[in-house]
DNA sequence: ACGAACATACCAACTAGTTGGTATGGTATC
DNA sequence: GATACCATACCAACTAGTTGGTATGTTCGT
C-alpha cells in the first residue's frame, strides 16, 4: 500500500476529482473566472494532472458538462416521482422534486450547464453544444409523460409536449438567475409553484388544490430512501 | 471644435462609450471574459479614459447595471402595450412586447444584468445587488397593472401580483438560457408563449383565442412610431 | 492658468499550457 | 516466481503571454 499518495483516494482518482471540483466550483464563480489553479486545488492535484486528463481548458468544459448530465440523470431517473401511476402526476411531481430541491445556497442547487452557457454560447461553440446537449436530453425525459397526460386529458389550449417541457426547463433555469440576484431560494420557490399552477390550470384542473400533487409526491419520498444528494 | 480628437463624439463620450460598449461585449463573452482592454476598444478610448471614469473593473460593472436599468426601463415606459384600457390587456401587451424584442443573435437580445449576476452573485455582492435592483424594478413596474387586473377579475388561483411579476422575468430570463444553449430564438418565443398561455389561463380565459391579445398589440404599435431599439 | 478629460507607457501578478521527470501497477518472458 | 519492460497516472518547476491597475504626461474648454 501506498504512503506516499497525498491523497486518500489512491491512484485513478485525479480526473473525477476535477470534475467534481468543476460542479462546485463554477457554480460559485462561473466558467472563465475559474483557473485552472482553482479546480487543481480544490481536487487537491498539480496541474499536471489536469493536463494529463484534459487537453485544454475548453475540453475540460465539455467534460464537465457531460459528467453533470451523467450524473444529475442518474438521480433524476431513480428519483420517487416516476412510480405515479398517471402521466400527469409524474410531470407535477417532477416539478415538485425540483422545488424541494430549491434550498441554500444557489451555488448548490442551480445548474452547472446554464451557468456555463450563458459565458461560452458565442466564444466556445463545443462547450455551448454540450450544455444544449445536457439541458435538451433533460428535457427531453419529461416528453413522453407530457404527450401521455394530453393524450388521457386534452390540454385546454393546444400544445407541443416537447415545447412543453422546454418551457419547464425554462422557467428552472429562470428561478436559479432570480433566486442568485436576490440571494434568496424562495423566489425561486415561487416561480417552479407558479409553474405547476400553468401545468394544472393546461390540463383544466382549474380547481385550486395546491396540496394535492405535493401531498403524493411527499408520500412517495417517504416509502422509499431519500436519496438527495444535489441538483441539477 | 477639435480636430485632433481620436474619437468622432467630442470630449466627455468617453464614459457612455464604454457604458455602450459594456451592453455589446459583456452580452456575448459574459463580464469575467471581458477585458478592459476589449472595453476600451470597443469604445474607441484608451485605459486611461477608463480608469479615469471607473475606479475599478468592479466598479465599472455596477456602472454598466445601472446604464442598463435606465436604458432599458425609458424604452419601456414609452412602449406601446401601456396604451391599452384594461390592465390584464397591458400586462399581455408587455409580454407579446417581450416577445417581438427576441429575434436575431441572444447578444442582441438577452439581458446584459441576468447575464452578469450568473458571475458575480457570489464573489462581487455590489455587482449582484445591482443586478437585482435591475431585474427587480423592471419587475416592479407591471405590480400594478397585475394588481387592477386581478380587482377587476380575480385569478382562478390565488396569487401575490408581486409574485406573478417576478415569475415573468424569471421565464424571460430562463427562455434567453435556452435561446443561447440552443442558437434559436424561436425556442425563447414558444416559453414566453406559454408564459401567455399561463396569465390567460390564470384569469380564467380558459378559450383558446392566441391572436387576440397579438392582434390589439400589433394595431397599437402601427397607431405609434415604433422605437424599436434593443430589449433587455 | 487650472482642473477635467483624456492618452501613453509601463508593471506586478496571474494564467493556460509545457517540460522533464517519478511512482505504480500490470504483463510478458524466462 | 523473479525480472525486465511498459503504459498510465501523476508531480514540481517553468514559460510566454495576458490582465487589472498605475504613474506620468498632454489636451482642451472656460
Amino acid at each position: 500500500m501506498s504512503l506516499t499518495a497525498p491523497n486518500n483516494e489512491g491512484s485513478g482518482g485525479a480526473r473525477v476529482r476535477l470534475l467534481e471540483a468543476a460542479v462546485a466550483v463554477i457554480r460559485t464563480k462561473g466558467l472563465n473566472a475559474t483557473t485552472v489553479d482553482d479546480l487543481c486545488t480544490t481536487a487537491g492535484v498539480t496541474k499536471g494532472a489536469f493536463f494529463h486528463h484534459f487537453e485544454t481548458k475548453q475540453h475540460f468544459a465539455v467534460a464537465a458538462a457531460r459528467y453533470w448530465s451523467e450524473t444529475t440523470s442518474t438521480l433524476f431517473a431513480n428519483a420517487p416521482f416516476h412510480e405515479h401511476s398517471d402521466p400527469l402526476q409524474r410531470v407535477l411531481g417532477y416539478i415538485e422534486h425540483r422545488k424541494q430541491l430549491i434550498q441554500g445556497n444557489p451555488a448548490q442547487f442551480s445548474c452547472l450547464v446554464g451557468t456555463m452557457v450563458q459565458e461560452a454560447f458565442d466564444t466556445e461553440p463545443a462547450v455551448r453544444d454540450a450544455c444544449a446537449q445536457s439541458i435538451f436530453g433533460h428535457a427531453d425525459t419529461l416528453v413522453a409523460d407530457i404527450a401521455a397526460a394530453m393524450k388521457a386529458q386534452p390540454p385546454v389550449i393546444k400544445s407541443d409536449p416537447v415545447a412543453v417541457s422546454r418551457h419547464i426547463q425554462a422557467v428552472i433555469q429562470g428561478a436559479f438567475i432570480l433566486a442568485k440576484a436576490s440571494n434568496d431560494p424562495s423566489i425561486a420557490i415561487d416561480s417552479i409553484e407558479h409553474l405547476r399552477h400553468y401545468i394544472v390550470l393546461l390540463f383544466g384542473h382549474t380547481t385550486n388544490d395546491p396540496h394535492r400533487a405535493s401531498k403524493q409526491n411527499h408520500d412517495l419520498a417517504n416509502k422509499r430512501s431519500s436519496t438527495r444528494t444535489r441538483t441539477r
